[in-house]
DNA sequence: AAGGATCTTGAACGTTCGTTCCATACTCGG
DNA sequence: CCGAGTATGGAACGAACGTTCAAGATCCTT
């Protein structure tokens, strides 16, 4: 019978995900990973396939918890307008507090690997469309509490919302300047105001 | 005395641009350069120096070409607001004619590379920033001319036009649908009315 | 206690990477 | 018309790439 793995698999793709997050894909080598998982090369391999299998864990592994999670998490706590505003508050926290510039994975694997993957590409697609339903969902939400107002076009303000969000995230790892980010926070909140 | 060379350097230049914005600048290597540039790899060593600073000169013909000598055309044709909704209007032209998923090298390399090296990050700032500037400038002259209401702050609103145009390049690259980007430049629009 | 199944380990694979170098082709001033 | 000097073409470099494999270590079942 199977001897137990010496390693926690989770706790592996999580630091594989952080190598992949700060460095991109192409420009983190397997010797990379090899390293900050911890783990051996074969048992590597083994575990998670080759280079692009584990890319593909790792990116979905992102999806689930910094987005799919994050918005479950924001929508609990806070108004519909406020969870808007939350998300593009707390996005600008982290880059202030923790001072790292990593962006968000899934942006970054948009403009990466997006052309070039049609696997990748379809689940970079369905997030932000995810993202897109949140915001749309939330500003519904809002208008039938009278948070928010009826002149606002759900369909098109998303859009914009998660383009404005996008921006935000390329500019967090390019150019993480307080009063540039807050910028961008206060006009999302001028959208649906 | 020297014997002039056999390739036209502007016209080489111009093609290793092409490979880094379709590909990025990991995935794109020299070989693939060699054969794109048409040019030998002794060439192309002897007239670009090594890979990065190849890298650095067509970033900077990028810049040149696509961000101050368009922006400076759409100033010369058109009212300030129609300017900046024409900024937004020509990218996704550019999607919807071409088909291609290039988006904005200068959007890609904020990612890519920023983050890791100062010389490239100080051109992609400086291009943004110019961008900023770009977009503020109009707004005044717009309000000058009673074209863009008062009530628009140009400091604000540009820094959201910059996150909402550069989440326009993300989702051309990624996510090129037309209704998608339609809906982002019509709120970059209404931003300004 | 022994056998078998799985994980670990690290060496080794062939390929591709970025880069260098040299013999050759060529132009132009003397 | 010849020699100085640059561009060209392609072979070759060592290093790093992603990947594989065989041998040893470990635990569970019988």
């Amino acid at each position: 019978m199977p001897w137990e793995k010496q390693f926690n698999v989770d706790e592996a793709l999580g630091k594989a995900m952080e190598a992949f997050w700060a460095h991109g894909y192409e420009a983190t080598s397997m010797q990379d990973l090899v390293d900050c998982m911890g783990i051996n090369r074969g048992s590597l391999y083994a575990t998670f396939g080759d280079k692009r299998s584990l890319f593909v864990q790792a990116l979905r592994r992102y999806d689930a918890i910094h987005r799919h999670d994050w918005a479950a998490a924001i929508s609990r706590s806070r108004s519909p307008r406020q969870a808007i505003v939350g998300i593009f508050e707390d996005a600008i926290a982290v880059v202030l507090n923790t001072g790292t510039r990593k962006g968000c994975l899934l942006v970054n694997t948009a403009l990466e690997l997006s052309p070039h993957d049609d696997e990748v590409s379809r689940i970079v697609e369905h997030s932000f469309s995810e993202m897109e339903t949140f915001f749309s969902g939330k500003i519904e939400a809002g208008q039938a509490i009278g948070e928010i107002p009826d002149t606002v076009d759900p369909t098109e303000t998303s859009r914009a919302l998660l383009s404005l969000f996008i921006g935000l995230r390329v500019l967090a790892r390019s150019r993480p300047e307080e009063a540039l980010l807050r910028s961008i926070a206060h006009q999302a909140d001028a959208m649906i105001a």
